[in-house]
Parts: structure tokens; C-alpha cells; sequence
RNA sequence: GGUCCCUUCGUCUAUCGGUUAGGACACAUGGUUUUCAUCCAUGAAAGAGGGGUUCGAUUCCCCUAGGGACCGCCA
């Protein structure tokens, strides 16, 4: 048995989508349990549409959520001239043959096909015709004579086995008149130039898998195995495409997400291992297995993504959540003022608690990020004239103070509520509001700490001057 | 339209013929609390429909319905 290998090969014509990063997860993790490698191939043959700018996002992305490829990345256009090579090889060993329709032939069958509403294929004219019958004035493509009696097995590692009558596939091109190959052929030349032993793509793909196993059988290599995993659909049930919002991961990372968190969802996304809900990268390797692909498709759940994130937020380190905020902050905020830092650090320990996502923290965290306090009337109204006294009772207490803390802080409270005849709420809310600019937010002690003593005085002298 | 695939709470799923059909997210209610949260507890919530096979079907088979994918000289 040969080492595993397995590959993941996007088209760079488009940014890659959450789809396709949990493919490209499957096929990584599927390797990396068996102990085998894990391979990227750019399928850039399009030239029209392949884009630099594209690679380089997918390459990007995979980066981002923890998926390294073995070796350098794979560039199928580098390797047309290895794909031209065996369409000779097919076309000597009587496996595939020149094809002189005209354009115009072909789109006049499409359109009676459509109009008798049967499924157009290709009528084979040229199959068995003498190359001495070609018309000169036409450029050939070359066709793959597919089977047309019988029908085809594959035994497929997720969806079992799948029949097929051969003679619903046509002969199929895999040379254009232009001389390039085309996707199908170049695949499976490719997939058995790396030496790929298990092909793990979406089910969208299925029936090219009958096409390109029948150019392995037809070149006389050993065929790969297959496993057809159930596409990921939006919301509302339709497969995701690249138009989707919300569907890179830069998307997700813009709102906040963090790659382990969309890592973990993804993986559960159609997968699962007993009740088991939360993986860490080394877990997700040891548990992955194809049996546990679900069949049907799944539909993203936002939800979930937010819950699961907010998991991780809540469970890494604090000195690693700092470093995730403030890159966060910097590529899609603002950046952290440096006399900043060290306050935003002290108080991650409550900040998180009340967050879902990076966003969430940054936003729970502004009244200590900005100098200025910004307070809406409705707010500024309930600093009445009994509130003022509280503050200005407050202030002049701390101001003895070294540096506050909880023992020191606790005392001045519970006396100004015995002293005003209210209760925590009556001190606690205008002292929120007049150093926060809300009345929502951490517990009073975590504000009154985090802010430090200079910024405390300088807030509550705003509001009662 | 043709071919193929799929169908358990709203969502992701467990169950590999015998379960009060389990978990997670979301939701609801209650509790803790200093506001908002967190946290804790509790609750509501599912086998698409119809036939078989079987002592017994969510599980195996068939039909119907619904959903999806593919049907390019794109990948």
C-alpha cells in the first residue's frame, strides 16, 4: 500500500470560500491521521479568469486556519505540456479520437436536444470515422471515446456505492481546437503525476470522477479512491458560491471570528465524532475519519459559528486573546494607542466575558480605547441632582486614595448608599454612565480599576461641573 | 427534462433492529448577580408520507413527496 496522499485543488478565479476551506480541511486532516501528505494544486489553466491576486487569497486562507501543504504548491499550468502529451497517448492507444464539428453543428444538435427536451450528447459522429474525412478547413478537438455499453461502479468512501450507466457519459473533449487541455483530463493526469491515492472533493463533482476514471483505466493506472462529500448550503438551502457574503474567511475574520473557532465549526460541519462538539487542531487529526461524513448537506448556521467563538474567546489564554485583539483592532479597527495596552490587558479577564466575537470586545472595551466620553441625552438625564452629589461625594473620597482596589473602593460605596438612603444601583448607575457613556457594561469595580485613579477623576469631573 | 445524491428537534448531529430517540447551538422560564452579560438549573422541540420484511423498525427494501448537485471547447 502506497502512502497516503491526498490533495486539494482549487481554481484561482475567484476568492476561496468557506466551502472550499473545509474541503481542503477534510483532505488535510484525512492525511495527516493516516500519516500521509497533503498536497495544493492550482488549477490555473483558465487564463482568462485565474488571478495572482486569487493564489495568493487561497493560499492565504489555508495559512490563516491552520492548514500547511507538504511541498511546494502544485501549478497545473506548468504541466500542459504533460497533459497534451498523454491526449496523444490516448489518441494512439485508440482511446480518443479527433473530432471535426464545427461549432455551428454542435450548437444546432444543443438546440434540437432542447427543443425535443431530451438530454443533448454528443452523437459520436467522429468516432469511428477515417482521419482522410476530415474537413480541412476545421481545427479538431480531441474527444475521450467513453464506454457506451455497460455501466460503472464506484465504490465511493462517503456515499457507497454509485452506479451509472455509461452511456449517460459522452465523449467527452480533452483537447479544445486550440490545443490546450482541458479540466478533466488535466486532473486526472495530475492526480496521477502526484501520485494522489484518495480524491476528497465536493459532491458537484461526481460525475467528473466517472469521466476521469475512465482515462486512469484507459492509460492503465491504478485508479485513486473517491469520496464525494455533500456540499455546504446557505440558509436558505441553495449550494454557497463565491457571490455569497459572509463566505471567506476574511469575512469571518472582519466580524471578529477567529480561524479556530471557524476551524472547529467547519469540521463539525457535516462531520462528527460521537458527541464530541469542540476539537483542538491535534484532536481533530487523531479523530478524523471518513465514516464520519454525514451524507446530506449542511446549511451554515451563524449562530453556531458566533457560539463557537465565543467558546474559544473564553478559553484561550488572555496574553494570546490580547495579541488576536490587537491585530484585530489594527487591520479592521483602529490601532491600540500605547498607553493604552497595558489597561486593555488588565481587563480582558471581564471584557470577555460578554463577548461573542473580537468585535465584541473591542466595542465592550472602547470607553477604555477612547479618551473622550460620549453620553446620549437620555443617559445624561438620569445624572440627576442626588447623582451629582453621589459623584462628587465619591470623587472626594477616592481622592485620598493611593491607587483603587476593590478593599478600598467597597467600603466608599456601601457608605454613600447608606448615606443617600438608595441602594447599589443608585450609586453604581451614574457613576457607569459618567465614566462609560452607558449605562450597560463591566461591573462598576472592573470600570473603576481599569480606568485607573487620574482617568476616574477626570471623567466625573465632566458630568458634575 | 435526463442522470445521480440526500431526508432524525428551527440548525449541526448521535443511534450501526429492541432507547423514556441522546447531545450541542438557538429559543423559553427560573436562579445567582451590580446594569448588560457570564454562569447554573429547568423546559419546549424530531424520525417527510405510504407500503412491505421482521416477534419488533428511526434503523433494511420499495414507492411517493420534498430538497440538492450535475448536464461547457469553466474548473
Amino acid at each position: 500500500m502506497s502512502k497516503i496522499a491526498t490533495r486539494f485543488a482549487p481554481s484561482p478565479t475567484g476568492p476561496l470560500h468557506i466551502g472550499g476551506v473545509r474541503t481542503a480541511l477534510f483532505n488535510w486532516l484525512f492525511s495527516k491521521n493516516q500519516g500521509g501528505t497533503f498536497h495544493l494544486r492550482i488549477e490555473d489553466t483558465d487564463k482568462e479568469r485565474s488571478k495572482d491576486e486569487y493564489k495568493d487569497q487561497i493560499i492565504k486562507s489555508l495559512k490563516n486556519i491552520g492548514i500547511e501543504y507538504d511541498g511546494d504548491e502544485y501549478i497545473q499550468s506548468k504541466q500542459i505540456n504533460n497533459h497534451v502529451k498523454i491526449a496523444n497517448e490516448l489518441l494512439q492507444n485508440g482511446h480518443a479520437y479527433k473530432c471535426y464539428c464545427s461549432n455551428e453543428e454542435i450548437e444546432e444538435q444543443k438546440k434540437r436536444a432542447k427543443q425535443k427536451k431530451i438530454p443533448y450528447i454528443y452523437n459520436r459522429k467522429w468516432r469511428d470515422k477515417k482521419e482522410t474525412e476530415a474537413p480541412d478547413n476545421i481545427k479538431p478537438v480531441i474527444r475521450f471515446k467513453s464506454k457506451i455499453e455497460g455501466s460503472t461502479a464506484l465504490k465511493d468512501l462517503v456515499q457507497g456505492d454509485v452506479q451509472i450507466d455509461n452511456n449517460t457519459i459522452e465523449d467527452f473533449i480533452i483537447i479544445r481546437n486550440d490545443g490546450s487541455p482541458t479540466y478533466n483530463l488535466s486532473a486526472a493526469v495530475d492526480d496521477h503525476e502526484m501520485k494522489i491515492t484518495h480524491i476528497i472533493r465536493g459532491d458537484d463533482h461526481k460525475i467528473n470522477t466517472f469521466k476521469q476514471m475512465q482515462i486512469y483505466e484507459a492509460m492503465n493506472w491504478g485508479l485513486p479512491s473517491y469520496a464525494h462529500i455533500p456540499l455546504i448550503h446557505t440558509a436558505d438551502g441553495k449550494k454557497l458560491s463565491k457571490r455569497d457574503r459572509a463566505s471567506t474567511i476574511d469575512d469571518y475574520s472582519n466580524i471578529g471570528i477567529m480561524p479556530e473557532a471557524l476551524r472547529n465549526y467547519l469540521l463539525r460541519l457535516g462531520w462528527s465524532y460521537k458527541d464530541k462538539e469542540i476539537f483542538t487542531l491535534d484532536e481533530s487529526i487523531k479523530y478524523f475519519n471518513l465514516e464520519g461524513i454525514g451524507k446530506s448537506p449542511s446549511k451554515l448556521d451563524i449562530s453556531r459559528i458566533l457560539s463557537m467563538n465565543e467558546h474559544y474567546i473564553k478559553n484561550i489564554n488572555e496574553k494570546e486573546l490580547y495579541e488576536r485583539l490587537e491585530e484585530y483592532c489594527l487591520i479592521y479597527k483602529e490601532k491600540i494607542e500605547t498607553n493604552k495596552k497595558d489597561k486593555l490587558k488588565n481587563s480582558l479577564s471581564f471584557l470577555k466575558n460578554k463577548a461573542k466575537t473580537l468585535e465584541d470586545v473591542y466595542n465592550n472595551s472602547k470607553y477604555i480605547l477612547s479618551n473622550e466620553v460620549i453620553i446620549n441625552k437620555n443617559d445624561l438625564e438620569l445624572i440627576d441632582e442626588k447623582a451629582k452629589k453621589i459623584i462628587i461625594d465619591f470623587k472626594t473620597e477616592i481622592s485620598s486614595q493611593e491607587k483603587l482596589s476593590k478593599p478600598t473602593l467597597e467600603p466608599i460605596i456601601n457608605n454613600l448608599i447608606k448615606k443617600y438612603e438608595t441602594n447599589f444601583k443608585g450609586v453604581g448607575q451614574p457613576l457607569r454612565i459618567a465614566l462609560t457613556g452607558s449605562k450597560f457594561g463591566p461591573g462598576i469595580y472592573d470600570i473603576l480599576m481599569s480606568l485607573g485613579k487620574i482617568d476616574v477623576e477626570m471623567r466625573l469631573s465632566k458630568v458634575i461641573k
